[in-house]
DNA sequence: CAGTATCCAATATGATACTG
DNA sequence: CAGTATCATATTGGATACTG
């Protein structure tokens, strides 16, 4: 498999060009999120457990960069950021919903219905 | 979404659960090689650009744990190990096939066509 | 042949404090 | 609100030499 050099960056192979762009721990929780709504900063670091404000910020860059979301501030006060999916992101939001249904799938044969406890944690969050 | 843990290690989310074990630079292209074949440790370092003996090793360790590939080791002389995927791991092929099937889209966004790069590499390698 | 062992540099991530 | 800056730690990966 020859190398390939896009924007001045080498890749191995085009399972590594899509892996820099959505591997890591923290850019399929962000996309995930923005999947089918807008949000804003605040509002993705409320969204993603453990997520710290540093790897938010550099994951957005990022993602930006990438051309995979689009960044938009308002000037108006009180002032804010809002980030949602580009063209391009939501062609990539397809292959992420087919990794993490792999990822369902093999938790299952692991004894784990991770829906199921998506659903128990709505439920408790409700109950406060 | 809640963590999950399994072995003992915690992972946010399915698309972490599944990017432990396919992610990083080498696990895709040594599986990538293991996929119709068995191959012998040799035959993987000589047919994987830039890996180091180091990467491969730890790489073949993990598949093997995670039980993606199957290790043989023959004792006859000369000695020698044969990887080859498990069922497991035939279906993560698919998973990974997928991935590398948008990576070739999203190079052809930017004008490259890698399937044409390689076989223009094959023949340059036949001439010799 | 199929690895280990060791040293070292680069990167990823976290924690905390500060700012236009 | 949406970041930046700084310090510290852990993990990743490369280079090289050695081994049953």
């Amino acid at each position: 498999m020859p190398d390939v050099f896009i924007q001045n960056q080498r890749f191995y192979n085009p399972v590594d060009y899509v892996l820099q762009q959505i591997g890591g721990t923290w850019k399929a929780p962000v996309l995930w999120r923005l999947k089918s709504k807008t949000l804003r900063y605040t509002e993705l670091q409320k969204a993603i457990p453990h997520i710290s404000q540093k790897m938010l910020t550099k994951t957005l860059k990022e993602l930006e960069v990438d051309k995979i979301i689009n960044k938009q501030i308002f000037a108006k006060v009180p002032p804010h950021t809002e980030y949602c999916l580009t063209a391009k992101g939501k062609k990539i939001i397809l292959l992420i919903e087919a990794i993490r249904n792999a990822g369902l799938e093999l938790m299952k044969e692991e004894g784990i219905d991770y829906e199921a406890m998506i659903k128990e944690e709505k439920k408790n969050a409700e109950k406060k």
